[in-house]
DNA sequence: CAGGTC
DNA sequence: ACTGG
């Protein structure tokens, strides 16, 4: 069973609405309606967008010999990791660089409503997420009106990338080989590419490694000093030592922890 | 100070 | 270095 509304206000999923008994996605040029078991319809395709495939179960025994996760899985249970459209997802983790979930899902909504085309499903109005073409073909100075700062530079060569084919077949690259293509973009290091090889590459082993999590494997786990590697060596050492200690379904133990690290800082969660 | 990058 | 909770 999916926890549909703890799997969305994770910090994975940026653009999504409550509407009376639904939960609408936007993912890219697609629509998904979603209840409390998951994906229900779409205005295009159906995507798994909540990875039902995973064996939930295998990733449990992969946890046995770990208390805290083994608590977690408990605790938050239902908690997925998603498989999103690429584009919007690589837009969404540059826009999340030094920034923080409202304020990302601000800037993202308004990207949405000056670039994306308007729609309507179930009589509501929505905005969907513009095309590679369209924000590679935009003004910097307009991007930054959404509120972005100097990121707008970072989406518009990111865009253009992508539009000229960069991550075309990266679906079927390693880990490492897709890590490289995502990191020749502007604004990708390698923090944001982890992101989007979790979200929308499937990799499972993917950690991204953000000041929370850097400070639970520290605290929690001893790995680690607890603060920002700042080179791609540092990260990369730091990545490896989390990976081998979390397991081969790393990417979700890091969901689970991160989930956790937020719901016990002293801040009530603004979303 | 915030799900880092150049 | 942008930006706002």
């Amino acid at each position: 069973m999916i926890d549909v509304p703890g799997t969305l206000s994770s910090g994975q999923v940026f653009l999504w609405r409550h509407v009376g008994v639904f939960w609408y996605v936007i993912d890219g040029q697609n629509i998904l309606k979603v209840d409390d078991t998951g994906v229900i319809d779409a205005t295009r395709t159906i995507t798994d967008f909540f990875r039902c495939g995973d064996d939930i179960d295998r990733m449990h025994e992969s946890f046995a010999q770990d208390p805290l996760l083994t608590e977690l899985i408990h605790r938050y249970e239902g908690l997925r990791i998603t498989n999103q459209n690429l584009f919007q997802c690589v837009i969404s983790f540059i826009v999340s660089a030094n920034s923080n979930i409202p304020r990302i899902r601000r800037n993202l909504q308004d990207i949405c409503h000056r670039f994306g085309d308007k729609t309507a499903y179930d009589d509501i109005a929505f905005c969907l997420f513009p095309t590679p073409a369209v924000l590679a073909g935009t003004d910097t100075h307009h991007i930054r009106e959404c509120g972005v700062g100097y990121r707008a530079q970072h989406i518009q060569g990111a865009s253009a990338a992508i539009r000229d084919g960069l991550c075309d077949g990266i679906d079927r690259m390693s880990y490492k080989e897709a890590q490289g293509t995502l990191c020749e973009m502007p604004g990708v290091g390698r923090k944001v590419a982890d992101c989007i090889l979790l979200f929308s590459c499937g990799h499972l082993e993917a950690v991204p490694l953000d000041r929370w999590i850097i400070r639970v494997m520290h605290e929690h786990y001893g790995i680690g000093d607890g603060t920002t590697p700042h080179t791609t060596r540092q990260y990369d050492i730091l990545h490896d030592d989390v990976r081998d200690r979390l397991g081969p379904y790393a990417g979700y133990a890091q969901q689970y922890l991160f989930k956790m690290a937020r719901n016990n800082s002293e801040k009530p969660l603004k979303w």
